[in-house]
DNA sequence: AACTAACCTGAATCCTTAG
DNA sequence: TCTAAGGATTCAGGTTAGT
């Protein structure tokens, strides 16, 4: 997690100042809507400087002609010009295209979302892994409230389908994995996500009425997207920006946010909104830190500080085996010593071990884990924690 | 619905042996499973001569090194050779293969059914669409029982894709619409489907204890696909047979299936598991008829046996708009006549209209639509209906 | 004001058969 | 290959109008 905040770096996403690689770049225009081809735009930032792309590209849809529904009232379907390609292979070659200039810009560590219907993923995926991009997940979000299948001719249409990739296959995306657990009720959160449409209020409308744009995205969906793998301060980028989800959730969330986009009345009505929101700060945009990002704390500190003794024993949780710690934190069990996880592993037999959770001492309360004088090493490392989890 | 039975041809899967076009086709190998290479398997069979393909391919997961749990048990990964290709170009290149033969022997109205996870799917969907397949739906597996995410790296991957294709963009597949729509209680089915992976007594073992096959799929993934897109008696063939779930639930569901597998191991355990079954015939695999394949009754054949009398009026549902009946079963309003469906058009201004749906008569009962009388003359036809569906 | 009912709408590759 | 006509087909949720 080479973006994530640490004792010695706690502001990763911010680029200093003095770094000599900035002297020539040309400042990113965080927080604006820059009208016209993201391909030329993109190609304009410098090179690895985005921290997140979300990317709603034309679905490439197809549609034949009217539907309308039983009650005989019309479906308005998508049919704006943005969404027609000729070929397949004109299709193949734009998201070649957006897709090459986006990784340009991504940083080495960042991640790419793309969202999609069957119409289009299967292309995009494809692109997306001949240009070398590593998929982290494929992300279903599970429509609460679709569209029915009005004539009864196939099963109701009723997801789309998110990739998040990284650049390469050993990147180290930032994933907050405790604040997505926490969000789902303390279990893991899936790969499938229950989101409502975006209808009612949210729905941008035209002074006339009608909906502002054809397929504007909740903005639930671009929250976990943007919670899950950014922090704040980073930045975020949506090439094809519409009516600016992606900045209003970032913007909320404490992101700076860079979009492009062709048409000059979906940037208009962006602007409008994005200006209403108040931008996230402080302890309201912090999320359940993950063990990851605390600080690390070696077992030697627990030694030092006194928590435990040179020549004080440890047992596994039921006591039956034993370790004997020694002045520099290492364990010693018969004529074998090493760290805790070496020892823990070796008495185990196992391949490896978390010493931190397998090794106990005899406390008021019996044999409590390690990891508990960790915790209390850690509350008073004032100002290197990330805040608590907000109630 | 090209397939679908019919009053006038109640079995249109079946061939007759007087058809010309047999005389020199070999017969298919119904009900076994063939040793080999699926690609030459299929070629040697008559083109477009299988209803329903079900494949399963090797996903080409591309696992790292060992996977362990948290509590150091090694997670039995997929890592077998079949599982193995060089590159992505080669992996798209067995695709194309065997997805070209399976292509051939397709009907021009059957579906062809792949599964695969985010490793492989994309590709396979690209490959599907180069070939000019046409995708109906994405069907997202939802495992109710997925495998965590041991490390806290992702969300957890609890889901698969499916893809449902025909062959054209006209193809007119079998869909049992109706069948699915009782079977989620009475509201159209949806694409994302919640079903648990295949574990317990359903899960072959050898001999050993272990597990027979890596990728063993649930009946219930397949009960679903081959009943929503076949009928009784068709065929299905899977070119990745492995322990035979689909024939074994072909079988069930009173299909005849077709399997290709290269491992002798998994041909003996789907073998043995096929022959304990029994094929399921008659009412035991009938599913809800769809009203498209109910017979037609003109509207003129409800004046002729009397159920309302020419000069009676019809209503619509709040009984605001009526209309007379004439003798030759045209209806009249004001100066405009026409059928049933023409005339309730016209007065709602709507460019179609079902009129068996449209028209009241007074009934004991109060207002009642005409599709009532509908269904008694129905009824009357003896031996001109599909079974009733099974409560 | 509170409740009910009617109405509207959403990234959709959305019919079948006779003549 | 075309047109015309029969007739089959929808779910959740929000907004608005009516009681």
């Amino acid at each position: 997690m080479a973006n994530a905040p640490t004792a010695d770096n706690p502001h990763p996403h911010l680029r200093l100042v003095s770094d000599l690689d900035s002297i020539d770049m040309p400042p990113l225009p965080l927080g604006r809507i820059m009208q016209g081809d993201c391909i030329e735009g993109m190609n304009a930032l410098p090179e690895e400087s985005v921290d997140l792309i979300f990317a709603d590209p034309p679905y490439n849809l197809q549609l034949g002609g009217d539907l309308s529904r039983p009650d005989n009232s019309v479906v308005n379907g998508v049919t704006e010009d943005w969404d027609q390609f000729d070929t397949m292979d004109a299709y193949d070659l734009f998201s070649h295209n957006w897709l090459q200039a986006a990784r340009r810009v991504l940083k080495p560590n960042g991640s790419i979302w793309v969202v999609g219907s069957y119409h289009n993923i299967f292309r995009v995926g494809t692109v997306l892994q001949d240009q070398q991009f590593w998929i982290q997940n494929d992300i279903i979000w599970r429509k609460s409230n679709p569209m029915p299948n009005f004539r009864g001719t196939r099963f109701c249409n009723a997801t789309e389908t998110l990739i998040w990739a990284t650049k390469t296959e050993d990147a180290k995306p930032t994933f907050n994995y405790d604040a997505m657990k926490m969000m789902n009720d303390g279990v893991q959160m899936r790969n499938d996500w229950v989101l409502p449409i975006c209808t009612g209020k949210e729905r941008l409308k035209k002074s006339d009425g009608t909906k502002a744009h054809p397929t504007q995205k909740p903005e639930s969906l671009l929250h976990r997207v943007i919670l899950s793998t950014s922090n704040p301060g980073d930045v975020v980028l949506d090439p094809f920006f519409g009516t600016g989800t992606t900045g209003a959730v970032a913007k909320k969330l404490g992101r700076h946010f860079i979009g492009f986009e062709m048409e000059e009345d979906y940037i208009l009505h962006a602007q409008k909104r994005i200006d209403k929101i108040k931008k996230g700060t402080g302890e309201n945009i912090e999320v359940t830190a993950s063990r990851r990002s605390a600080p690390r704390v070696p077992f030697g500190r627990v030694i030092e500080q006194g928590f435990l003794s040179p020549g004080s024993f440890l047992f596994n949780k039921t006591g039956h085996v034993s370790a004997k710690v020694r002045p520099d934190g290492s364990l010693l069990v018969g004529d074998f010593s090493g760290s805790i996880h070496q020892v823990g592993a070796r008495v185990q037999n196992a391949p490896s071990c978390n010493g931190w959770t397998y090794w106990h001492y005899h406390s008021t309360e019996g044999l409590t884990p390690i990891d508990a004088i960790r915790d209390e090493i850690r509350a008073t490392m004032e100002g290197k924690l990330r805040p608590a989890p907000v109630a």
